[in-house]
RNA sequence: GGGCGUGUAGCUUAGUUUGGCUGGAGCACCCGGCUGAUAACCGGGAGGUCACAGGUUCAAAUCCUGUCAUGCCCA
């Protein structure tokens, strides 16, 4: 690499817009991966598939940006990083987009439709904003190879899938059940949590306590329903078993305001918690008796309604049975349990073997057999009859209207009923142990997600219902025999064919109804009957979750790479997938390999709008990426993102500070470039001449000092990124940046540059910020990649994702600058006398551009390195060092006034007076031999107290340091014609360079320079000076008239006039 | 309703693990300075009920309990 070009100002889409160009002609992505596979220690990375039927958001920047970091960042290391990417493209919300858009309202209507047209929509619908995506993902540089990525769609993935499907299968893992699931019969569709939570409303409906009459006693129980239609389906009672029940009797008849049906005879004696006796009862009572949960346990009941469930071969069918769901909050305190029709009431009935059986069929309506009043009938017209017919047979005690919400259908508007559908299970509750072995083992960030949000789900895991009533989704690969029930899942597409009938046309794709049409012949020995599919498709969770070997076809292909990537090391998405993909790539990593699958996982924290809130379509905060893609630019916004808060925290998304980012971060950077560039061109310095190079040792403590600190903030930040703390690392590099080699070193280096001949220190100059440059752009790569691959491109000529780690890896070698802790401590202090300076100056009306003669610097380390930088920084002609601040400071002797007044009474005035005007040197030493008098009275320490002050004409400040003890900085404050002639000469060229500047000047190009001086005299040198730093060729000092465009300023009253042609 | 996060200046945040000096910074604001130094830089100022309430302690932003707000997941 030769001799740096001159820069620009920056534009940073232009100069990103052009390097993503590069990157595509050059395959610089695949390059990076390529040369790193002489190493061969990879790296695997998994992409969580994204949908691509909607539209990407800022959010999902977040999500690829922590990828990418961390894939840029390993490959740097020395490892290979393969990224596949991946397209999640079954499920639900591409069945209700396209229902949406063909108006499709019911399954009815899909099926009327046609299922084979339908999925062909669906699958067309996947693709909506794939080009979205792909423009999103390649402008804000996240490297993925998007032209060959994992389709969950594909048969290859589908078949893979399956395989692992019949593993599952074959440990018996797999076994059919019911869910409980809410679900629209007039839809004909059971609906995920996310659409129930789209529906709810608040209802009047009626609710009713019934009278259970228990068998060998006289007694009934009472329990408590809103949903009067499940009362047909009632095959057991729950009570809490340490709930403590009453056994009451009625008494009087009920007063006259008795609302409603039903009711008590007197005499009449009821069961139900102690505690809902006041709310629920309506009469006057006595107590009979009093007992805990567990003694009604076991009790038989009438059913309400005889013959409508087959109780044979169930023990506990209407019997009391304990749970401990049970509470006194509501109702009686006895919870009705109709198996089917209510998740705990299923858990419960399965657990206890209350038979399971429906009373409500797919389409809403009683079935046959239920009551002849209710036959056929859609449960919700009901209610009212089911009432009457409780009522007429004394089993109603009372009725009310009750208010709650409840979910409807969003898409019909009719109540959800909550249904014990038909589905297939993967029993995970048997490896619970396992799992939970497993997760313990993933290395998490944060660790609670692992730990608390994970954890705590496996311990209660359930067993995972995978099937799904749907039309658009890998089909369920399970046969059974129509003739002896045998069922038989189907592990590859070579197998299906192998057991296919000879009528069954070979589906082109392994979908829906292509699949459906499949009959198998059943391999029972000795049954020749025909297997038909399971009319399921999987949860696309399920899909996703097969997503570490369905990506390589495995096992039908790929054998090598799976084995070499599986486990994978890293995996990224929101904390919302923990019980989504992190659950499911898991839960099917344990089924089928018994083994983890992810070494690594962070779970990033959601983006929310500026005011915490988030963001939706429907409120209007969404932020598109583009509105900053094409401003700051995408370095900015993945900076913005990885130094505002911890990946895993919330992050309220300002707009403003992605601006920051790029006027802080990327502008200053760019400018450090930009001075090294243009001024290495101009001086044609080559990095790569030997003759010119400056070792390192031999370089001024300036570049010493940065090196050291760009080597001690490289190890910082390395350890952030091994810790997860990206944002540290971020800030801790962003501070480097912006104070350490901008405002510190760039500003205090500008002068060594400016020097037209070479010079050993300007090369060193070059050098040094030459190598400060290389190092800070290979730790920003892996965030903002882009502006850094500039950079490093234009000093070195290459890539900078080619490049190695700085900080060193197991594979890599560490590459950073030698630290000097002494000569970063004392350049600390050096930068803080500095900053004293200016304060003292402030504090003594001094201004800045007024020279002073002397400076003294009392205390502290020697740092003689430094004294012409400080001696500038301070504006003093002499830099000068003194051991103690007693030639700079007196003593003042401060009246005690309440111990003086005490003593002298009315005498106090003239004490004051004679205290004030004596010498404090001369008095203290009176005081401290106890001989000190004043007007009679005697002065003890007591009375004064003793200040140290500057003497006239010093003004100092201390600093105190851990490192360095107290440090004293005095400046002169003596004025005198000289010091006033050259603080003048520095306005004058001041104003003069900020003229040249407004005149868009170049650098070098000389002016002819008028000056008028009216009010102080400015000494020969000074002037000489002036013409130098101005660059004037031709000058003239207060000769002629003032020309009337003339500029003029004024300073400590005298006016200036100028002219700059 | 349950589980898990989050809440510090107008805004974005550090500090909370392990209690300990006057709660630190950036943006914005005000005053001053400096500048061939960039959308800058430096000094100073104003701005805080550390969400609220209670508790533990010599001492609480930090630990405990509860409440509120907000987000995710589940019901």
């Amino acid at each position: 690499m030769g001799v740096p070009e001159p820069v620009g100002e920056l534009d940073p889409v232009e100069v990103e817009t052009s390097l993503m160009r590069t990157w595509e002609e050059e395959g610089t992505f695949q390059q990076s991966i390529e040369s790193r596979r002489a190493a061969s220690t990879p790296f695997t990375f998994l992409e969580g598939p994204p949908t691509a039927n909607g539209k990407p958001g800022i959010h999902h920047v977040l999500s690829r940006l922590f990828k990418d970091m961390v894939c840029r960042w390993k490959t740097m290391e020395g490892h290979v990083v393969e990224r596949k990417g991946g397209w999640d493209t079954h499920g639900l919300p591409v069945e209700i987009e396209v229902q949406k858009r063909l108006d499709l309202m019911s399954n009815e209507a899909i099926e009327a439709y046609g299922m084979e047209a339908f999925n062909q929509q669906c699958k067309e619908s996947v693709w909506t904003y794939e080009q979205a995506w792909r423009e999103m993902t390649e402008r804000m540089g996240f490297w993925v190879d998007m032209d060959d990525p994992y389709v969950t769609l594909h048969d290859e993935y589908i078949e893979s899938a399956w395989w692992s499907l019949k593993q599952m299968f074959e440990k018996g893992m797999l076994f059919r059940g019911h869910k409980v699931l809410p679900y629209c019969p007039q839809t004909g569709t059971s609906y995920s949590s996310h659409e129930v939570s789209l529906g709810y409303k608040e209802v009047a409906e009626p609710a009713v306590y019934v009278k259970f009459q228990l068998v060998d006693d006289d007694a009934s129980v009472l329990a408590w329903t809103t949903t009067p239609w499940t009362l047909p389906g009632n095959v057991g009672l729950a009570v809490g078993p340490d709930v403590t029940y009453c056994r009451i009797r009625i008494t009087e008849p009920p007063s006259d305001s008795w609302e409603g049906r039903g009711g008590a005879e007197v005499g009449e004696e009821l069961i139900l918690a102690k505690d809902l006796i006041g709310d629920v009862l309506r009469h006057h009572i006595e107590v009979v008796d009093e007992f805990s949960g567990s003694n009604l346990v076991g009790k038989s009941y009438q059913p309400l309604f005889p013959g409508a469930i087959d109780g044979s071969g169930s023990e506990t069918a209407w019997t009391v049975v304990a749970a401990d769901f049970v509470t006194t909050t509501d109702g009686t305190g006895v919870v009705h349990t109709a198996v089917m029709y209510g998740e705990e009431d299923y858990n419960l009935g399965m657990k206890v073997g209350f038979p399971a059986q429906h009373t409500v069929g797919m389409d809403g309506r009683f079935v046959s057999g239920t009551h002849n009043m209710l036959d056929g009938r859609y449960v919700k017209d009901c209610d009212s009859d089911i009432i009457d017919i409780l009522s007429g047979d004394g089993l109603l005690y009372r009725e009310h209207e009750y208010t709650h919400d409840y979910p409807h259908c969003w898409r019909t508007d009719h109540p959800l009923l909550y249904y014990a559908m038909d589905s297939w299970f993967v029993r995970m509750t048997e490896v619970r142990d396992e799992i939970m072995r497993y997760n313990s083992e993933v290395e998490w960030a944060p660790e609670w997600t692992g730990t608390k949000r994970m954890g705590e789900w496996l311990s209660n895991i359930k067993d995972w219902a995978i099937s799904r009533e749907r039309y658009w989704g890998t089909p369920i690969p399970v046969w059974i025999c129509q003739d002896c029930g045998n069922e038989h899942c189907v592990g590859s597409i070579e197998e299906m064919n192998s057991m296919k009938t000879e009528n069954s046309p070979a589906p082109p794709e392994l979908h829906r109804p292509y699949v459906d049409d499949v009959k198998l012949h059943c391999p029972t020995d000795g049954c020749s009957g025909t297997m038909v599919r399971e009319p399921y498709v999987l949860d696309c969770w399920f899909d996703s979750g097969c997503a570490t070997f369905a990506q390589w076809h495995y096992p039908f292909e790929n054998k090598e790479v799976f084995d070499g990537a599986f486990p994978v090391d890293y995996i990224c998405e929101g904390v919302d997938q923990t019980r989504g993909w992190f659950y499911s790539l898991l839960a099917v990593s344990t089924a089928v390999f018994d083994s983890i699958c992810y070494r690594r996982c962070l779970s990033l924290g959601h983006i929310l709008d500026k005011n915490g809130k988030k963001m939706s379509k429907s409120k209007g905060n969404v932020v598109d990426p583009w509105d900053h893609f094409n401003k700051e630019g995408s370095d900015s916004i993945r900076w913005y993102m990885t130094t505002q808060s911890s990946p895993w925290s919330p992050t309220n998304f300002d707009p403003n500070g992605v601006r920051e980012s790029y006027a802080k971060m990327f502008l200053t950077l760019w400018n450090v470039y930009r001075f090294h560039a243009d001024y290495a061109a101009m001086d044609r310095f080559d990095p790569e001449d030997k003759s010119g190079f400056v070792a390192i040792s031999k370089r001024s403590p300036l570049d010493r000092w940065v090196l050291s600190r760009a080597s001690a903030m490289a190890e910082v930040y390395h350890q952030h990124f091994e810790n997860w703390d990206f944002h540290k690392a971020g800030r801790e590099l962003e501070d480097f940046v912006v104070n350490d080699l901008s405002n510190w070193y760039v500003r205090r280096s500008r002068r060594r540059l400016w020097s037209e001949s070479d010079s050993e220190d300007k090369r060193a100059c070059q050098h040094t910020l030459h190598e400060v440059l290389i190092l800070v752009s290979r730790l920003m790569a892996p965030v903002s990649p882009f502006m850094p691959d500039v950079i490093h491109r234009a000093l070195e000529g290459s890539s900078v994702h080619l490049a190695d780690w700085p900080v060193g890896s197991e594979i890599v070698d560490s590459n950073l600058p030698p630290r000097d802790y002494s000569l970063e401590q004392q350049m600390e202090l050096v930068r803080a006398l500095a900053e004293s300076g200016r304060r003292v100056r402030v504090e003594n009306n001094r201004r800045q551009r007024l020279p002073c003669r002397f400076g003294w610097i009392v205390g502290g380390p020697d740092l003689s390195d430094f004294h012409d930088i400080l001696a500038e920084e301070l504006n003093v002609e002499e830099l000068l060092t003194e051991n103690d601040l007693d030639a700079f400071q007196r003593i003042v002797l401060e009246p005690n006034r309440k111990s003086l007044g005490a003593k002298c009474r009315s005498d106090l005035p003239a004490v004051l007076a004679e205290l004030g005007a004596a010498d404090p040197d001369s008095l203290l030493l009176e005081i401290e031999a106890g001989i000190a008098a004043i007007e009679g009275y005697s002065i003890t320490m007591d009375d004064i107290e003793i200040r140290r002050t500057e003497k006239e004409g010093y003004a100092a400040a201390t600093l105190s340091g851990d490192d360095f003890g107290d440090v004293s900085l005095v400046l002169d404050m003596d004025l005198n014609e000289e010091l006033m002639s050259r603080g003048l000469a520095r306005d004058v060229i001041r104003r003069i360079q900020s003229k040249r500047k407004d005149l868009d000047l170049e650098v070098e190009e000389g002016i002819s320079l008028s000056v008028w001086i009216d009010g102080a005299v400015l000494a020969d040198e000074d002037w000489t000076h002036v013409q130098s730093e101005t660059r004037a060729s031709t000058a003239s000092l207060n000769e002629g008239d003032v020309p009337s465009g003339a500029d003029s300023f004024e300073v400590d009253g005298t006016k200036v006039t100028f002219a700059v042609d």
